[in-house]
DNA sequence: GTTCTAGAAC
DNA sequence: GTTCTAGAAC
């Protein structure tokens, strides 16, 4: 930290002296350390000089000593410089770092990507400077890449850039390129993967990498000792070249918003820990609460916009794991086309419980998408700040509450002791509990989008409120120590770089003073911090809540025939079902029909997702699928259910493993009413993709035993039919983990004996043998 | 519903 | 190079 510290002096003292930086590129022959450079120089806005050893003796290779006194005389010319050749080994570019001297910052860009793309671009050369095409390629490169050393900051760089992919790459140019003569970047390691033996297993849960197997443990223990430190530096070059296999999660765009904080625009180089207060939050009930996305993105802009409307010098960040996060894109889109301040608000891609170590983002709060028993577990962001905080957060929101109604915050001083506290510089956590939509979760809402965005909106109110309190109390406690400093402070105070989470209590509550006034409609009772459940009464904001939806951002949904709408037209292929039930004797049939009465037919599934699979099939003409059932169909749908539950019990006395549910599509592709009696193991290999999965484990699977109320109370069944139930995240049936893929998940049900989520063993939605754990009668 | 397959992801 | 997903055709 000392470097930053000089520098800022030195910029005070000559404000408009350019700094310089000279960037070391890291990587491999095709790794596309040239084009980098060229398409930084491109659109630079800053004087660049590449240096290139295969070209700088007139075009020919030269030498490392060549290279290191031409970087010297551009820099004396006041030009930044590319060290553009491989460095990559330690002592290949010592020489080049030792160049960071006043004035001048020294920073690595790392091109790390795979191997075979390198091999590739070199095979596909003809006439690169380098002279490293054809065949001989491959074996260069790969014995290049074996004494491959990543750089650290203990090697003297100031900052390093990792790109592991090439939408990496792209961005770090972009950042190059918009750098103009008075910017300097961030401090620290930037994009790096982490080696997975450092990394929290309440983490590993969200990492692509990991083995299924530790997916399944519920009761992970928590590691504090284990967590990355801020700067990376304690990383071995040996794990490094393992190569990390765990999904980076530090998104490209936290770079741009370091370098935007006001601080950073004067020039000065500063360290990676932004002073702004910031609350990063999750989206709140669009994963399992399967809240629709569309309608959230529109809660999420409008209550962001009403908390900055009201506080000027504090952040809001979106985050989640994905890239390709739906809910990130439409947040992003609609707060830009609500012209909100990018700088105050925005996305972030990585690890909730890792934003400082994985990109260098310090939050001060962040919001936890809790249960509402405020308890550990269960997946989710849940699990992984739980994790990651270590016990003292389960002991500190016990102490202040035994569970959260939806709707409802509860923000949760983090001791110091807590690794997210010493480690991320998170002093708050914001439990918070939304609106449920899935049938399997309680406080289920039964699709009524009305309560739901009303509880939405409530949820969002009380979290950004409970981050107001957050930085009140910060204020208040100043007043009590008497800290008069605190009250002078103006707006151009706010962004001071600091350089340690040390300081931060102090940022915030320098940040605050002025806008407590502002915030009027904060009407919280005045008790210490953290012993407030925020429920806030937002009742003049509901009317916007579900009508900002926009017209043609509106998500298609299938016509509901509860409405008498038109018929829904079958194809060829969706009537065998249709045909079986309306000709049942048919010798092309009779083989298949494992049971007939004159309701239904049973027969197995051709296509079993599961080790035992069959259908019932009602035999009523117009009865084509769960939207047209209604009161009259009431003893039909008892009695399909009735020989559904007998097949189960059968199959079961054959198998007393097997544990049955029974149910319907609420949109399904076959024509003709069935019933589907399917054993919860979905050991199949019918069992393909990630639809298969959710048309059997999200709403989109309407128990058999619900339908038959729903019927009798309201005449006509519930139906989940939006699509993006089906394109849903893969969760676990019984423990509830999310897995990145079908094979993972398939290979994590094979083994896990979680027992089932309770809304399906209260509700009698499972059928199993008297004697398992899982009955649904114990 | 399935199969096939391009191309994305790994 | 292999695995996986997702869209088109049926």
């Amino acid at each position: 930290m000392d470097s930053e510290m000089a520098s800022k002096e030195e910029v005070e003292e000559d404000e408009t002296k350019t700094r310089m930086v000279v960037v070391i590129l890291v990587g491999a022959p095709g790794s596309g350390k040239s084009t980098f450079c060229e398409a930084v120089m491109k659109s630079a806005h800053r004087p660049w000089f590449r240096v290139c050893q295969d070209t700088i003796a007139n075009g020919k290779a030269g030498t490392k000593a060549q290279c290191l006194r031409s970087a010297v005389d551009a820099l004396k010319d006041g030009k930044s410089v590319f060290i553009d050749r491989c460095n990559l080994e330690c002592e290949q570019r010592a020489e080049f770092v030792k160049l960071r001297r006043d004035q001048v910052d020294v920073h690595a860009v790392v091109l790390d990507l795979p191997a075979r793309l390198c091999i590739s671009r070199c095979v596909k050369r003809t006439g690169h400077e380098g002279n490293l095409q054809g065949g001989k390629a491959a074996a260069v490169v790969n014995r290049m890449l074996q004494k491959k050393e990543l750089p650290k900051l203990s090697e003297g760089f100031t900052r390093i850039t990792f790109c592991n992919e090439e939408s990496d790459v792209e961005s770090a140019v972009e950042m190059y390129s918009a750098l103009g003569p008075l910017d300097a970047l961030s401090s620290g390691c930037f994009g790096q993967k982490n080696s997975s033996s450092k990394v929290q297993v309440g983490i590993m849960k969200f990492l692509k990498k990991v083995e299924p197997s530790k997916i399944v443990d519920s009761n992970l223990s928590s590691s504090q000792g284990a967590v990355l430190k801020p700067d990376t530096e304690d990383s071995s070059c040996l794990e490094q070249k393992k190569k990390a296999s765990i999904a980076s999660v530090c998104d490209k765009e936290v770079e741009h918003r370091n370098r935007n904080l006001p601080h950073n625009l004067s020039g000065v180089s500063t360290v990676s820990v932004s002073d702004i207060p910031t609350l990063a939050f999750p989206s709140i009930s669009t994963a399992d609460f399967q809240f629709d996305i569309e309608k959230a993105s529109d809660i999420i802009v409008e209550k962001v916009e009403e908390f900055l409307s009201k506080v000027t010098n504090a952040r809001l960040v979106l985050v989640d794991l994905s890239h390709r996060s739906m809910i990130l894109s439409m947040v992003k889109a609609r707060a830009a086309l609500k012209h909100i301040d990018s700088d105050r608000f925005f996305t972030f891609v990585g690890d909730i419980t890792q934003l400082y170590t994985g990109g260098g983002l310090h939050c001060t709060a962040i919001a936890n998408a809790a249960n509402w028993r405020l308890k550990p577990g269960g997946g989710g962001v849940n699990a992984a700040i739980f994790n990651a905080a270590g016990p003292s957060l389960e002991t500190a929101t016990k102490e202040r509450a035994g569970s959260l109604s939806p709707g409802s915050a509860l923000v949760v001083p983090l001791p110091s002791s807590s690794p997210l506290h010493k480690n991320q510089g998170v002093t708050h956590v914001i439990h918070v509990l939304g609106p449920n939509m899935n049938p399997q979760r309680p406080n289920f809402l039964n699709n009524d989008y009305k309560k739901g965005c009303e509880v939405l909106h409530e949820t969002y109110s009380s979290l950004f409120n409970g981050f107001l309190s957050v930085l009140k109390s910060s204020v208040l406690e100043d007043k009590i120590n008497g800290q008069r400093q605190v009250s002078g402070a103006s707006e151009s105070d706010i962004g001071s770089p600091t350089d340690s989470f040390q300081n931060n209590d102090q940022k915030i509550k320098r940040a605050v003073t002025c806008e407590l006034e502002k915030s009027k409609k904060y009407k919280g009772p005045e008790e210490g911090l953290g012993n407030r459940q925020l429920k806030v009464d937002c009742t003049e904001d509901m009317d916007l809540s579900c009508s900002s939806e926009a017209p043609q951002a509106k998500a298609p949904v299938k016509t509901d025939k509860c409405n008498g709408d038109a018929a829904r037209t079958w194809s060829s292929w969706s009537l065998s079902l249709y045909h079986i039930a309306m000709h049942p004797g048919n010798e092309k049939y009779k083989k298949e029909i494992i049971e007939l009465s004159d309701d239904a037919v049973v027969l197995n599934d051709l296509y079993p997702k599961a080790q035992k699979h069959l259908l019932v099939v009602a035999r009523k003409v117009g009865l084509d699928c769960l939207a047209d059932v209604r009161e009259e169909h009431l003893n039909l749908l008892k009695a399909m259910h009735a020989m559904g539950e007998k097949w189960a019990k059968k199959s079961i006395s054959e198998d007393t493993s097997l544990i049955f549910r029974l149910g319907y599509h609420s949109d399904p592709s076959m024509r003709q009413l069935h019933l589907h009696v399917i054993s919860q193991d979905f050991n199949s290999s019918y069992l393909k993709n990630k639809k298969h999965w959710n048309t059997f484990n999200t709403a989109f699977f309407r128990d058999s035993g619900d339908v038959i109320n729903e019927i009798s109370r309201h005449g006509k069944a519930t139906l989940s039919v939006d699509e993006k139930l089906l394109s849903m995240e893969l969760r676990c049936h019984r423990c509830r983990s999310v897995h990145p893929n079908l094979p993972r998940l398939k290979s994590h049900i094979s083994k896990c004996q979680a027992p089932f989520p309770a809304t399906l063993l209260q509700n009698g939605h499972l059928i199993s043998s008297p004697g398992e754990a899982n009955s649904n009668e114990a």
